[in-house]
Order: C-alpha cells, then structure tokens, then sequence
DNA sequence: TCCGTATATATAGGTTACCAATACATAGGA
DNA sequence: TCCTATGTATTGGTAACCTATATATACGGA
C-alpha cells in the first residue's frame, strides 16, 4: 500500500503532468527532461527510461507534444516541444491537482499541524 | 493517462491516506466512512464499496486499523479503528505528501499564476 | 588502444491500485 | 408489495509505472 515500494510512487499518476510542466519550461530531448525533473525535484524524482520513453510517445499519440530527430551532433537525439493542445492539457491537470491538493490539506492539516516544521 | 477516466484517478495513491486521516477522526464503519470522505472533499472523492472494502482488509491485514463487528443493531456492522501503528502510518504517509506537494507546487507555480482565481 | 562510464533511445514483461460489475441481505417508506 | 438506502464482500479487468534488457555513440583514463 504505497509503502515506498517503486522510486516514484508518490508521484504516480502526476509523472505525465510533471512533464508537460517541465517542457512548458522549453524544449528538450528525453535525457535533458529526465535530469532537468530530477533537478527540479532535488532528486526526489528519478525517471528511469523505460518510464520516461513511454510516456514521451503516449504524450506524443495524444499530440500534446510534437518532436523531431536532431542529427546533426554525434549522438541522434529526438527533441519533444510542447503543442498548444499540450499547453491546454497543462493547465488543465495544473487546476485539477490545485484541487486535489486543497482537498487533502483539509484532510491532513490536522494532522500536519501535530509535526515539527519541514525545515 | 489519466484524463478522468475513472472518478478517483487524481487521488489514486492516497486512497489509503485519505481513509486513515478519517479514521483518525473517530472510529467509523465502512459505509459510513464512505459517506464522510465524500463530504469532506465535497463530493470529489467518491469511494465505490469495491473499492473501499478490499482496502480496508489491506489495512486491517498490516494491522493499520483493527476492527470488530457490532451486531446489535438490525445491520451488521464492521466497526474500524486506527491502531498505535497505523497512527504511524498516517504521520509517515502525511509527511510525505507534505513533501510530494512541495516539489509539485515549485513545478506548477508559474503555471497555476497564470490561471484565474479558484473562488 | 582498450575499457568503463555517461549519453541516448527503446521494448517486453510484471506488479499494483483502483474500478466496474455483481452478489447478498436488512430496514424503512410509498 | 416494491423500491431505495443501507451495509459488506468478491471477481475480473485496466492503466500507470517499474525492472530488466537491448542497442549504440562519445569521451576520458589507464
């Protein structure tokens, strides 16, 4: 029951969002995005590949985001940049997880209170 | 990926969270804690009794909350109450929450400033 | 020059949380 | 009498994510 079995349990079902957000930031290739989220993050979130691909190609099936293959360097590297349906969908999970998480502040504030500050 | 498919997908994850935060509340049956995390989240969690049930038995088997049958009534009822460890529990998953919204909200905030008020 | 590591993308198979559907049974009001 | 609300439970299915694996290039050190 979510007892920190996976990596990134805590963020299931936001990884997709996460995304969106970080490419809304600007465009980049698979690797960058994996380490700019791990950054942003301060490692909280580390996308192994066979997460991140994945979900690249499903956001790119649901033409939220649009990428081309850069050859020009050594190493072929396939640039994502958000579509303008991307950046609809963006907003769109950005003002659901506001909800959520006022929903679950009401549930946990009284519990939250109970412990010493994060620091 | 996850484009309100099922009702409680934005919270999926936190289910266990959410029924220990109410069970901290006050012991509840699971009907009746059914209805009490519908209202608290006015209306946007809503717990199906398959759902509910088989994570109640998850619980109650890592001894999270313990529970009795009260036969007094005309309906049997299954009382649960949060234990010593699952009051634990609670402040752990809490506090990662605390920590998952954090991260989420430096991710979000340039978008959510963006977006009108909730109101 | 050879090897290990970082870079870079991709797929197959498995796990788990949650849902939908169904089942069974009692109480109360129309 | 019948319908709805109450109350607990199980079965089968789906989707998100992970682990493991595969492939290939660039670069620095020995």
């Amino acid at each position: 029951m979510l007892v920190a079995k996976d990596a990134n349990d805590l963020f299931r079902g936001n990884l997709d969002l996460m995304i969106l957000s970080v490419l809304a930031d600007g465009s980049k290739y698979g690797y960058l995005l994996q380490q700019r989220l791990s950054d942003v993050s301060r490692g909280m979130v580390s996308l192994q590949a066979g997460t991140l691909y994945p979900i690249l190609h499903k956001l790119e099936g649901e033409k939220l985001v649009r990428c081309r293959w850069e050859e020009t360097t050594g190493r072929p590297r396939k640039w994502y940049e958000l579509t303008a349906k991307g950046r609809s969908r963006l907003t769109e999970r950005a003002t659901q997880w506001r909800d959520v998480t006022s929903c679950l502040e009401e549930l946990l504030s009284p519990i939250l209170k109970t412990l010493p500050d994060p620091a």
